[in-house]
DNA sequence: GCCATTTTATACTAATTAGTCAAAAATAAT
DNA sequence: ATTATTTTTGACTAATTAGTATAAAATGGC
């Protein structure tokens, strides 16, 4: 096949991609904002991904493809399922670069952004935090199997629940961006998982 | 003191101004949406509220005066507070227009879109959300003293609890924006008050 | 070597945006 | 009535935006 080879990493650019929308949000990240940020000229990126929306688009299925996969993998690998849901909320709470509470969850902050402005874009956000929650629900289906959770749980409320600390703690870090004030807000919040 | 009268109900065009902001965001909510939605001409509006950013922050003092003020008198005359905060949070699972389930929460949407955009906006949302956590902790306080809750409650880390379930929904209620779904969850997240 | 195809590079465009300006209208004080 | 002051009206502006077009560069097939 004929043609001029693309000279960058499409890994690389998606993620840099990521790191706008994540910061910015979708309609404040610029053309411009990503071409810098992806180090392309814009015939590169509109031959590439299309336009705005569907690198938009691109860009949240690459980077939730990446987490989800390796939950799943953490989940199936863990005698302790729960402790693998636990970890993702301590992340959350005490992460590397502290300057994350101030980016928040990307789904989260595209559901809200987007509920309004570009129906099918909330759409795929909802979709890939629904997958979030079921995820959830397979960590506990897995541990009530295994006698950890009492037999009589509704995993599938207990996973709503903790989708639900999830959407609150992304918003709550950016008001109280610190390990201390974080820590005991998730103790209580998961105080019934064993 | 001379000069024509104003025209309009400040109010009036607040309300408005508000209900643009909420649904479309900051910077989404274009001048011409809002003028369009006030009933007003640009120079009108930029006569009588500055410039953009700084009718944003009128209308969330202006939006949050009155809904905590009425918290507020509500938790003062109840003796049983705690039903107030329940009745807020039952009111986001089951408002009387539905399509407020989009809409989700003016502060919590604010603080989200707004955290690597204008630091100061953001700030004040922020503001705004921890006076929300405080009218908690003096209903769970009031609570407590009457004997509603046991004596060795920590009444600040169960209104940051509450808070962060208030964060949590206004998302979730997007993903699932029905009564059926939301009052389960609603139970649990609240099973630990009376 | 030449051609078809793809990617890169950049100038350009049409639309939108927040904000300004100047003139007209309305009002109170004198 | 005149004047000073404020509000209204709508045209105007400068900047920004997403997306397009065109040409050059790079590649494989023949």
């Amino acid at each position: 096949m004929a043609g001029r080879y693309r000279s960058f990493d499409e890994e690389a650019v998606l993620k840099q991609a990521t790191d706008v929308f994540w910061t910015k949000g979708y309609e404040s990240a610029t053309t411009e904002d990503l071409l810098a940020a992806m180090d392309l000229n814009k015939g590169s990126l509109y031959n590439a991904f299309g336009n705005k929306k569907q690198l938009f688009k691109t860009v949240v299925n690459y980077y939730t493809a990446a987490i989800f996969k390796n939950l799943r993998t953490d989940i199936d690998m863990s005698d302790q399922p729960v402790e693998v849901i636990r970890s993702l909320f301590r992340k959350a709470c005490d992460p590397k670069d502290p300057s994350a509470h101030l980016k928040g969850c990307f789904l989260g902050n595209a559901v809200a952004e987007l509920a309004n402005i570009d129906g099918e874009l909330e759409q795929q956000a909802i979709d890939k935090l629904v997958t979030l929650k079921n995820i959830f629900k397979e960590g506990l289906d897995k541990a009530r199997s295994m006698g950890q959770l009492p037999a009589d749980t509704d995993t599938e409320l207990t996973a709503r629940y903790l989708l639900n600390i999830w959407n609150g703690i992304n918003v709550t870090r950016r008001m109280y961006p610190y390990r201390k004030d974080l820590e005991p807000l998730l103790k209580m919040s998961l105080n019934m998982l064993p």
